[in-house]
DNA sequence: TGGCGACATAAGCTGGGTTTATGAGCAACA
DNA sequence: TGTTGCTCATAAACCCAGCTTATGTCGCCA
């Protein structure tokens, strides 16, 4: 139910977002700039010339209305307020960085050196941070993603259409060789004002079964192994079909909401939801890295699992 | 020493991100086009038109090579890849929202209706998200920020240039009445593929004073925190002068970084650093919420408290 | 079979960002 | 005290991405 999201994240201000936050070019702009203490400097890294440079900084200023960085004939140093924007702007560069890197995976369909394939949760939140990090090591290792099913990724890799795959489940594949590489935990999660929002005391597992909670549906990875863990007493309060769906939910503060802590790393540093203690209810599940029994990973495919390992 | 940054996570590929990764406003559509399930009610709810939405759903298409979405004389659906691509469009969204309302809150200098004076750790990692709750919860409230230490907050509140003051200090600055809203902790991190990385039995208080770690300059709030924690001893392999740089470091895997757990949250989501265990080391810390004595907080401010508090 | 909704295509316009060219301030150094 | 070299600012001309308006095509439904 993605009205949830229109309701509470949805523009409030007329104008979207984009005519407000500066466009990525003038975010890394200024991230050169802080890094280099000059906008000359910061131009060349970029390949554009000084006044360009001059220019989208000017501009991204009058379009913040505020001062970002103190020009000098010795250089350019942010000031406070730059500091600041600075670094909220390089959390925007980091997520675009890591939607880069999952992108172009999901281009190079066929061909590449390196062809992986993952289950949705791990594709989506793990691993464009790994081949952030592969590629750091690798630079020109070109990577294929597939995401889907743990069915699906020991398709593609008995037919030879991967070479490392990524899974969830509770049970691994069969003709697959496995190695647990993370341990997931499903977590409850709610809104800051909700009333179990600011709980010490743990929850316990006949309270958590018993409390009506937002939930994916009934047959996703996550919620079988909620179930599993209640003994399939789960109690929904209402049934989302996609792990966005959910968040949103809980942010809005319709109730407490069962997810992957992976899925929500970003809201909790945020503070957008807060974690409620729950105590007696198994609810971790391995994730794996899989490959056709046998066919121990080489090469970059060796590199990438060492990655995920660490 | 930023130049680590370059290292690890410059540029790999020529043509900067900017280029390979589409702008906000695209992203935004095609976030919108997943909730809608329609380019033209996409369009109408950007307040632009269907065909320049279907023109620059396709740009978007072409320029990362992958099908986002399925069209049809019925509505358009997010292709799988396109689902995958919406998800990480929505963390550089998220992203771009909280910078949006921190920018926004740096503007209003003066006059606002509310006025927080916040420490930089606090105002930096947290703030952005308690406006973003406050912005759905009471649209219309201005807010303004201003960011210093302790002193300055105290000093703000207190010559009524702020409505409430955030301080992450060990002590409360004499004159103003606090609350604890949360409780901040240094914990150690290393990039995975360091030693300590995959290490699962706790580091004692004193292996942790006697091994070289990438430390915040001396006088600065985490550096005090540590200093006192181990008696003075901690060891600094090297010393940076901002988180920032502190992250880059641990990152590039120079050694293990000791930092605010709200500095690091995304990195370990990411995988980028890996926390490591440590035992007897009390690296815990309040944040709280002050106000000058007797006045309490109203309206506003109250709100945004309440929110804090969650 | 006409009507409606949704997407595609085409042509023309506009503006933000770019380049080149040039000016001006400050510092270090002979 | 000039001279050299770094910095950033300004001005004018250009280019292209993305917008709009106008129109065409396809499939569904009454």
């Amino acid at each position: 139910m993605s009205n949830t999201d229109e309701q509470g994240g949805g523009p409030a201000v007329a104008g979207s977002l984009a005519h407000r936050v500066p466009d990525l070019g003038a975010l890394e702009l200024l991230l050169a700039v802080a890094r280099l203490g000059s906008l000359g400097g910061a131009a060349r890294e970029l390949g554009i010339t000084q006044p360009a440079a001059s220019s989208r900084i000017r501009s991204m200023e009058r379009q913040l209305g505020v001062a970002l960085v103190d020009r000098s004939p010795r250089g350019s140093r942010l000031t406070d307020a730059g500091a600041l924007v600075t670094d909220w702007a390089r959390r925007i560069v980091e997520a675009a960085e890591a939607f880069d890197v999952g992108a172009q995976a999901l281009r190079d369909r066929r061909d590449s050196r390196l062809r992986v394939a993952a289950s949705m949760t791990i594709a989506e939140y793990l691993l464009p941070g790994w081949l952030l990090a592969l590629r750091a090591q690798r630079p020109d290792t070109a990577v294929s993603l597939h995401a889907g099913n743990s069915t699906v990724v020991a398709e593609r890799l008995l037919s030879d259409e991967a070479d490392l795959g990524f899974v969830e489940g509770l049970t691994v594949p069969t003709g697959l060789d496995s190695v647990v590489i993370a341990h997931d935990r499903l977590i409850v999660v709610t809104a800051p004002g909700h009333a179990w929002g600011r709980r010490r005391r743990p929850v316990a597992a006949d309270e958590l079964a018993s409390t009506p909670l937002i939930l994916r549906e009934k047959g996703s990875g996550t919620r079988q192994v909620l179930d599993a863990a209640l003994g399939g007493l789960a109690r929904p309060l209402i049934e989302l079909s996609s792990t966005t769906a959910v968040k949103a939910a809980a942010v809005s503060g319709a109730g407490p909401a069962v997810l992957s802590e992976l899925a929500v790393g970003e809201e909790l540093a945020m503070r957008r939801l807060v974690r409620v203690p729950v105590d007696g209810v198994a609810l971790a599940r391995d994730l794996r890295a899989v490959w056709p029994t046998g066919h121990r990973p080489t090469g970059p495919a060796r590199d990438l699992l060492s990655l995920t390992r660490g």
